[in-house]
Order: C-alpha cells, then structure tokens, then sequence
DNA sequence: CTGATGAGTTACAACTTCTAACGAACGCAA
DNA sequence: TTGCGTTCGTTAGAAGTTGTAACTCATCAG
C-alpha cells in the first residue's frame, strides 16, 4: 500500500497515486468477491476513465495480482517485524498473525491459499517470505527445545537452506514448522468457513493449538 | 465421477455419458490450470459440440463447479469410508488422506482451499463433510484421551453439534480437530509449493506431525 | 406413423482482457 | 514564451468468455 511518494517529478508523483488507487480498488474487490473475481475494466470505470487506460500502469492483470501478493507479503513481514521489535515471544506472534488475516482473509488467501498450477513467485516474494520466516525462528530460539528436539529436527539439522545463515538450533527449526503449519491448518480452515455449523469456538482452538505450542 | 449408469431410457443413459464427459474434461483443465480457469466453450470445443450446447447439461458454470465439489467431496468421503472398512487406524487415515491430496492436487483445493466469498455449499455437500468428519472420529475415539485431555476438550464437550449423535468422548473430539486442521496445515502448503527449496523433505514433516498426533 | 421431447445449432448481447492508433495535455528546456 | 517530446487517456477493435433466444432436426413414445 505504501507507494512510495518521496521527491520526483510532478508526472511521477500523480502516476504513483493513480497505481495506489488501483491497488486500493482492487483491494476492494478481491475483499467481497475474491481475487477470481477482479476486473481491471470494473476498476477503471469506478475511477472515470475507460478500461486501456489503466495499461499504462499494469502491464495486465497478472501484473496487477503479482504486485497485490507482494504487498500482502510486505505487509504481513512488517506485521511480524513491527511486533517483534516490540518483544513480541512466540504467542504474540501468532496473534499477530490471526490479527493480520482476520483483517482480510482473502489477503491472507492471496498468500496462503490455493495456488494458479503455472506461477511462479518473483525473486523478491520469496525473499519477503524468508524474512517472515526468520522472525518466526528468531522467537523460536528463544525457548528450550521442548518435545521439539524430535527425529525430524535431527533431519531438519542438515536440511536447513531455508534457514540458512540464522543461528536456531534444530528444535527452533521444527518448532517454527509446526508454528507455520498447524496454525495456518486452523486459520485457514477457519476463514474458509469450515468451522460454521460445528458448534465450538474457532478462537478457542487456535489458542489450544498455540498452548501446545509453547508449552511442551 | 461415478455417473449413475443404472437401468434408464437410451436418452438418459446418453445424458449421463455427456454429462461425465464433460465433468471429466472440466477435471483434466482444473487440474493443468487451476478451477478459475475453467472454460465451458472449450470444454465444449474439446468435445466437438457449439458453446451453448452444454448448458443443456449444466446451468452454468456455478453449477458445474458445485458438482465437481460435490464429486471432490464424495471422492474423499468414499477414500476414507475404504480404508476405514478395512480398519484403519488414525494414521492410515492421514496416510489415505495424504495420497488422496497428492492424487490431484487442484481436487483437493477444490475441497479446502480458497472460498468464493459469496458461496455456500449446498446442504448435500455439508453432509458429506459431516461423514467424513465421522469417519474420523471413529478412529479418533478408538484411542486413549492422551495429551488431549485438554480444557479445549472440555469446551467441546459442550459444543459439539458436529459430533451429534458420535459417541466419541471430547478428547476424542479435541483430537480429531487437531488432526484435521494438522494435517491440512502441512498438506496445503505442501501442495501449494511453500516448503520448496526450504530443503527439507515435507513427507517427514507430515510424518512427524502425524506421529505427534498418534503418540500423546 | 405422428407428435412431443430434447439435443445441437446459429445468432446475439454483454461481458472480459488486451492491442493499436490517435489526440491532447503536460513538463521541460531553450 | 515558445516549442517539442513524453506520457496520458481516448476510441476502435480483435479475440475471448458466459449465457439467452430461436430454430432445426433427430429420437423416442404412443
């Protein structure tokens, strides 16, 4: 969201407004229809101007969603960044991260849910998610291994590219998988709508599934 | 897919065929291609026939959609009903699971993955999810309450309206869930391409989750 | 054999993305 | 201030899509 308005020429200045607004719109319809649903023609009508104008500021729609992945990336890593600069231990962390996707699941989708078969994410996405990653380890680290000192962190020992030049022992490794995962299982099965119906309390078994994760 | 093929009239026996074939072709471009990119005119071209041909058959492409969920669901449900006849305990269930996920990828996002905002699944199909919940219950409750003998487990011990008439006790209930959104934790990322190039092997970590949801 | 039912056709409307060509506005520079 | 080039927005149009309407023709039942 945050297009950078810093000093340029007045023609910059107007181009990087009318992208953001772009965006923000987009937004808009990828919240109340989902991202399937966003039409750059929609878009251009709601701002006043006929649909190929906007090809003067995304090359297509494809470009368009790959920018709006990378802003929920961005936005997510400042998240947790902004949260663990405050001290923020592993718990915090998660509430961090359901705060986040409560705020806009289909933002969360757009970064979590079902892929297109032929993407590829850029270079820079995949480095964005290596910064969350990282943060996520840096909380893990801070605890004793626990029931995470398992034969799978023995194996994550000498498979850990993704983890590359960050001090976490083994445990932290799984620790921080089971983290991603089991708590991406109940978010995501939650903001899909399929808890509705079944009677409990979806805030309940996230915070269930986090007790088991800091505690043991 | 299984296509009532019964004792009918020539022309509903027809029917049904064409109406397979097209379930079959729409399969193979979800799969290549992903479910947003599904295409009744070319499924209609692949099949020789004009565009408005199919909608003798389907009312649209909504209505497509939702028989191959219904189809993606029953698929599951029958997966697991198979491997529960031949008594399975939970970890062959997760292991049914897995290979029915890997199957076709696309299928099972089809079933968990990113929901259309508006959409809500016909009661037939939420049926389904109820038995395959049931499914595992069963092998859920066929264990000791263990670790999960949590307060969560006692907040679902009077919240359980999906495990209406199960007589499956609340850790048992707790345990299922954790099953449930674990294994789909790791299975939907896995499949959506997060953990590649992270380096480590996913099977183990499904393993590993799997174990720590069999053990305690 | 006849007549209703249903399948497939073409024609069309209303969308979509996206390209091409044009005009007009804008900002910079002499 | 006077150009002049860059960039914006326009319209026109191609090639798709979903979906409706009307028509033809085969098929099946009585």
């Amino acid at each position: 969201m945050a297009e950078k308005t810093g000093t340029k020429t007045p023609r910059e200045r107007y181009r990087s407004q009318v992208r953001a607004e772009i965006k923000e719109r987009a937004w808009e319809q990828i919240a109340t229809a989902g991202a399937s649903a966003l039409s750059l023609n929609a878009i251009a009508k709601q701002m006043g101007m006929s649909g190929p104008a906007l090809y003067r500021y995304f090359a297509g729609r494809d470009e368009l969603i790959t920018e709006l992945i990378r802003d929920a990336y961005r936005s997510l890593a400042d998240t947790f960044r902004a949260a663990s600069a405050s001290g923020a231990d592993v718990a915090a962390l998660a509430h961090a991260l359901r705060g986040w996707a409560l705020d806009d699941p289909q933002r969360y989708f757009l970064v979590y849910g079902t892929p297109v078969p032929g993407y590829h994410a850029p270079d820079d996405v995949t480095a964005i998610a290596s910064e969350i990653m990282a943060t996520l380890l840096d909380a893990c680290a801070a605890l004793p291994p626990g029931d995470f000192a398992t034969p799978f962190a023995t194996h994550l020992e000498g498979h850990r590219q993704w983890a590359d030049g960050h001090p976490a022992p083994p445990a932290a490794l799984h620790r921080a998988l089971a983290f991603w995962t089991r708590l991406h299982g109940v978010l995501s099965l939650e903001l899909a709508g399929h808890f509705t119906g079944m009677g409990f309390d979806p805030p309940l078994l996230f915070a269930a599934e986090l007790e088991d994760l800091s505690a043991h």
